[in-house]
DNA sequence: AGGGAAAGCGGTAGCGCTCCCACGGCAACC
DNA sequence: GGTTGCCGTGGGAGCGCTACCGCTTTCCCT
């Protein structure tokens, strides 16, 4: 029932090694035997060992998926991605996602797992520590960050900073001067963290314009819920906020959930704006700087792959990402009143 | 550098077969043995090869996830809580998604990529016909369906009759006698899909109260933009529909979408209720019947180990479904007028 | 005290491939 | 016509483990 290389070789009347060259497409193989053994293996329904071929070759033909989550717009998107164009490939993809919660800030990514299963490691959305990366690197496999780089290495993302820049910018030519950053988790530091960056080029943006920024980023969970938390502290610490820059989509959600909370309507008592581009964005009018996340893990496994072979491969690739107006930004209601009543909206407090 | 079992024996002063044993957790190893061994493994840095262990014993400790997307809810959330559940039992997670794309119809699944490369199968969210599920037989390999079973085969889900019917009951015990049902794709048919199951237990709940169905079923995609579609559709058809029940929240989403289009207000115009318990639905105020989508990963990979170890499980697994109420939902405006006029509402035609 | 079972460990034959090397044959060159 | 060189193919040695079998040692029970 389960056949074996040899049973092909038999079958087709050559050696086990013509078998392999064959069926693997490499060169020095008659177009005639290739046609012979191929048919000997359709009709024994021969399909090769990966574990021996592994064993033999030293290849896997697979790669590692590190995430902290999959149950996330940005990294289900990239996942869906890579996937695909991985098994175009005839690679397959092993998933590893290792935050225990959302909640809980997660342990130390342990490479060890890897070591000897895959060809090449693609790390989604999630800035690791220089330790963690060099222990990474360490285990000798090609290395590809998508949406959240590290120094140093082969990239595939946006630019934050410039997203940030752009959100923050269209806030501004509306009117807003009190414009407030929804941000990651505070001991989210490193440098090259996607919500770092952001944050960088929303006070970037400001300072730029000669708008304040001091005491208007706040801290919390990159989702719906910390995004809802977030904005509640803001608002009880600056009722006159009249905008809001989410570093995701998600926490924007949250900040309008907040704000209909309070009974603040959006954009007219505040204009909020997020980035992603995610797909309920169109549902809640939410605007946003989109990006494409499926073609990102797309590009990324490209790369990755290509790196496998060999090939040079750019050390970044920077996805463009677009202002999409769907109506949750506008125009200050009162332009002129710079600090407003913290009642003076109509905000029934919660 | 890259330590096989053969330095560590010697290094440990101890044949290969002993190294293999102590590192498995194998009995008829002394303790003290064991330690030695593993400081010696230790000190090396050694991690065995998964391939060659494979070869040698026939197991791959992987466990193949096939679904045809993964960035929906239920499938992102049921493969976070099976990965989360394989990696507690050091088993990895292939990844294989096969849906070129949400519009086109896919093509068969083909089982050989499969082939002597996992241990287990855990099929999510997919409805197989006959064919592929025996093919999937064929390959000798334990099988768990989660959120879509097959006939004879262990599953876990929830009784999607009894929640369409829960749903519908809310419905019509507010007082709505017009109630109709996004359904899921045309050609989905087969008997076992949950999408089926929920339009028989929307049409018998709506029979058991002598309410009608015919022309109340919408089919489209199982998406927000298939919802809206399908939302559209109805209301061209049956402006008098005053509530909805959505096979899942994100067409629930899409619904509520086309609704706004329309300028009718949810619910003093038309309730809508969905399934899942979507994070976002919070946020819509979508009253929905709630599932626990990443426990039904946990459980249903926890199934496959204890089958792959030959231990006994339930041939079935049902959660429970509970009906959360956000507000989409109420009494209909006018319980009189059976038959209103299309004008009637405040919609501002599109 | 003797016998037998069981525990602890070593030796080693595969598992099913890939890849290196060797070899024959044929075309092309001087 | 001999030499060179390349192409198509076969032979066979691993790849790094696991699992079977068998040996020795201990320990218990009569």
């Amino acid at each position: 029932m389960a056949h074996g290389i040899v049973d092909v070789a038999r079958a087709a009347g050559v050696s086990t090694a013509t078998v392999s060259r064959a069926l693997r497409g490499l060169p020095n193989v008659t177009a005639a035997t290739r046609e012979r053994v191929r048919r000997a293996a359709d009709e024994l329904g021969y399909v090769p060992s990966p574990s021996a071929a592994s064993l033999a070759s030293g290849r896997t033909r697979t790669i590692g998926l590190i995430t902290p989550w999959v149950a996330h717009w940005f990294f289900a998107n990239v996942i869906e991605g890579a996937e695909r164009a991985l098994r175009v490939e005839d690679f397959d993809a092993l998933l590893y996602t290792f935050e225990v919660s959302r909640e809980v800030r997660r342990h130390r990514l342990d490479p060890d797992v890897l070591r000897r299963r895959v060809d090449g490691v693609l790390v989604v959305g999630l800035p690791l520590e220089a330790e963690e990366v060099a222990a990474l690197d360490q285990l000798g496999y090609p290395l590809v960050f998508v949406g959240a780089g590290a120094p140093g290495h082969v990239t595939v993302g946006l630019d934050d900073e410039r997203t940030a820049r752009r959100a923050v910018a269209h806030l501004a030519d509306l009117g807003h001067t009190v414009i407030a950053h929804l941000s990651g988790e505070p001991d989210d530091t490193l440098p090259w963290s996607p919500a770092v960056r952001r944050a960088e080029g929303w006070r970037a943006e400001l300072a730029a314009r000669g708008l304040p920024s001091a005491g208007l980023e706040v801290h919390g969970h990159f989702d719906v819920r910390g995004g809802r938390a977030s904005m509640h502290g803001l608002l009880d610490r600056r009722p006159d906020v009249t905008a809001v820059f989410a570093a995701s989509d998600e926490m924007a959600m949250g900040a309008l959930l907040a704000l209909r909370d309070r009974g603040l309507r959006v954009p007219e008592d505040v204009s909020v704006v997020g980035v992603d581009g995610h797909d309920m964005g169109e549902h809640l009018g939410l605007t946003t700087m989109a990006q494409n996340a499926q073609e990102q893990g797309v590009t990324a496994a490209s790369m990755l792959l290509e790196m496998i072979t060999g090939a040079p491969v750019p050390e970044e690739v920077v996805f463009p990402t677009s202002l999409v107006d769907r109506g949750s930004t506008a125009r200050p209601r009162d332009q002129i009143v710079t600090s407003r009543n913290p009642s003076g909206g109509c905000a029934p407090a919660m």
